[in-house]
DNA sequence: TTGCAAATGTGAGGATTACTCATATTTATG
DNA sequence: CATAAATATGAGTAATCCTCACATTTGCAA
């Protein structure tokens, strides 16, 4: 799906005024670079800091241009955003989809922290953008939103595994689990590295204790 | 914080300039009500919204006044946040402090868990600036060093029920829970009431399994 | 091709807001 | 009382997001 993302958003949450979607492959280009220029200035300073001058300079295009395909700045985070959770997301589907049993659960899981865990350490723009997350009202929707639908990609596997179990226990715990997950991620980044794979290791013990141990 | 700024902002995030702190009986007054017009502000519109003239005013002093205590905005939201967490400091290590089995051990932490809970619910203003917690660095800087303290705490404990376990594995395991813990209290509080307290108790189950189960 | 509407591009300027600083006033102190 | 230190003031500065009136390019039907 790379149609234009549809929720542009204003302070209080709400959807701001439209902006036009690039319809000619001019525009569409422009649009990348756009993006690019925003993602290299997160990358070197954090968002905070991203200037919509600079992004226009470093794109070769005009503040007008910016403006007439992001209603704001935090449009711009949002839609490098939505692009990781789409990405990650259909990384995480394939990695549960095919898990028969506790075992296969216990090595999916694993192998999917170790690659978030590398992501969040190797990609300052992902590492800005969520930790942002928690100020920014349409950027937490999109990742409660996200949250969510990778917990039902677990809640899948758990319902297969233990079938018996009641549906909302399991729906809760694999939120809580996946959430859990991002905020040990966001916290073993911000320790020393040494701290931080311990951290992990830890989280990664006890979240499969809550989902292969019954 | 705000993308408007006019002053650079620190991108190391340490405290600014230093500031007059107040030694006469009138300023230490005119600084409390600078602090409860800001608490009152975050509390309406939350601390992104809060404008440094609206605090002035409604202390009643200049703007000048304010900047001679506070080096800038997140100054003040920083001192509320301070107080908030030598306040709950104490009451965390005096729940902990007498416990001597597990049992002890799950009733303190279940309790201490459900007062954060109905802390974070009926409190605006807690709940506004740890969730700005991410995106200021002084602030979870702030936020780390309390919940170090507070993991002490449970450390402590921990050390008394299993005095065998590696202290370098305690550690980590008090540390994570506490942070998951502020994690869940964030998510909880986030979605509604009925999903939240799920999600509370789903943590609390979990985080005593970590700690009592050995 | 030509004409025209829609899409796209532009950047000076409006509006907001955190913060400064020269100056005035109040308090502490010998 | 004199003098310095602390405190108070608010108009002004500077930074930055975003708008808007107008210019240019593109798609397309006649």
């Amino acid at each position: 799906m790379e149609g234009r993302s549809a929720a542009p958003h204003q302070q209080d949450g709400s959807v701001a005024s439209p902006r036009r979607s690039p319809t000619q492959q001019r525009s569409r280009e422009r649009v990348e670079r756009m993006l690019a220029a925003a993602s290299a200035l997160i990358a070197a300073q954090g968002s905070d800091a991203m200037r919509m001058g600079e992004v226009a300079e470093r794109a070769g295009v005009s503040i007008g241009s910016l403006y007439q395909f992001f209603p704001d700045k935090r449009a711009i985070v949002w839609a490098l955003a939505e692009r990781y959770t789409a990405e990650s997301q259909a990384c995480i589907a394939a990695a549960l989809k095919d898990v028969a049993d506790a075992e296969g659960l216990r090595r999916a899981f694993s192998e999917l922290v170790d690659i978030y865990y590398r992501l969040f350490l190797a990609e300052p723009v992902m590492r800005d953008i969520w930790s942002g997350t928690q100020a920014d009202k349409a950027l937490r929707e999109l990742e409660l939103a996200d949250s969510r639908a990778n917990a039902e990609f677990l809640v899948a596997v758990l319902k297969r595994l233990r079938p018996d179990a009641d549906p909302v226990a399991l729906e809760t715990t694999a939120f809580l689990v996946w959430q859990m997950g991002e905020a040990a991620m966001r916290l073993a980044i911000s320790v020393d590295r040494q701290e931080g794979d311990r951290l992990v290791a830890a989280y990664k013990r006890m979240a499969l204790r809550e989902l292969v141990d019954a």
